[in-house]
Order: C-alpha cells, then structure tokens, then sequence
DNA sequence: GACTTGACTAGAC
DNA sequence: AGTCTAGCCAAGT
C-alpha cells in the first residue's frame, strides 16, 4: 500500500459537514511532516474521493492553479454545511475529530 | 539513485 | 495579521 493509497483510504472516512488538515491526515499516517505529500496524494485522486474536506491548516482552501477549482471546493463544503468565516472555514465547529468519545 | 515538483507548515520578523 | 524562509516528503523524471 503505498502513502498515497493510504490518504485516500483515510480521506475517504471524513464525514460529511467535517474538514481534516493536510497535517492531520499526515500524522494520522504515522509521518507527521509530511503534510505537504498529502497535497500531492490527492492530486488526481479518484473523482469519488471527497477531497474538497481536505483544507490547510489555517482552515483555508488551498490555490490549485485556477480560482474556479478554488470556488467549487468552498462550494462542495458550504453544500454539506460547512461554514466559513472571512474566508477560513471554522475549524472550531467542523474539524474532524477521530477519537471524539474514546479516552 | 540523483534531481525536481508542489493541494504544506511552523517559526521568525 | 501579512510575508518570508527553511525544512520536509512521496512521486515522477
């Protein structure tokens, strides 16, 4: 399996109306500093994969090369419920928890 | 195996 | 809060 399969297996498990940071994925893999492979593991990630929960960690959407893939991602998240602020989604209310629930 | 390339980040001003 | 910089790392040449 390699690290890219990896985040798509984990992306994949991101609730609906819940985003994730590239570092978060990336330490959820076991390699804490490698948000920035993240990035690359989702660039031509299968077209099921919801990708668009994927931000920085800022809460920011991330500039792919064009403004417009920009605006569909903020607009995939805003469709499940997700909330932005001055650009920024609001991780306080919609960050991916994992373990919420467990000790 | 040695580069190069980014959907990244934390830290320093 | 904005801007720069130096690390980092899997993939593709």
């Amino acid at each position: 399996m390699t690290f890219r399969e990896a985040v798509w297996q984990l992306v994949r498990r991101i609730p609906r109306g819940r985003v994730a940071t590239y570092g978060q994925i990336a330490a959820l893999l076991g390699r804490p500093r490698a948000a920035r492979a993240v990035g690359g593991a989702l660039r031509g990630c299968p077209a099921n994969l919801p990708w668009h929960r994927v931000v920085n960690a800022q809460g920011a959407v991330s500039f792919r090369g064009r403004m417009s893939s920009m605006l569909t991602q903020r607009i995939r998240l805003e469709a499940e419920g997700v909330v932005f602020r001055r650009g920024r989604v609001v991780l306080r209310a919609h960050a991916w928890r994992r373990w919420r629930g467990l000790p």
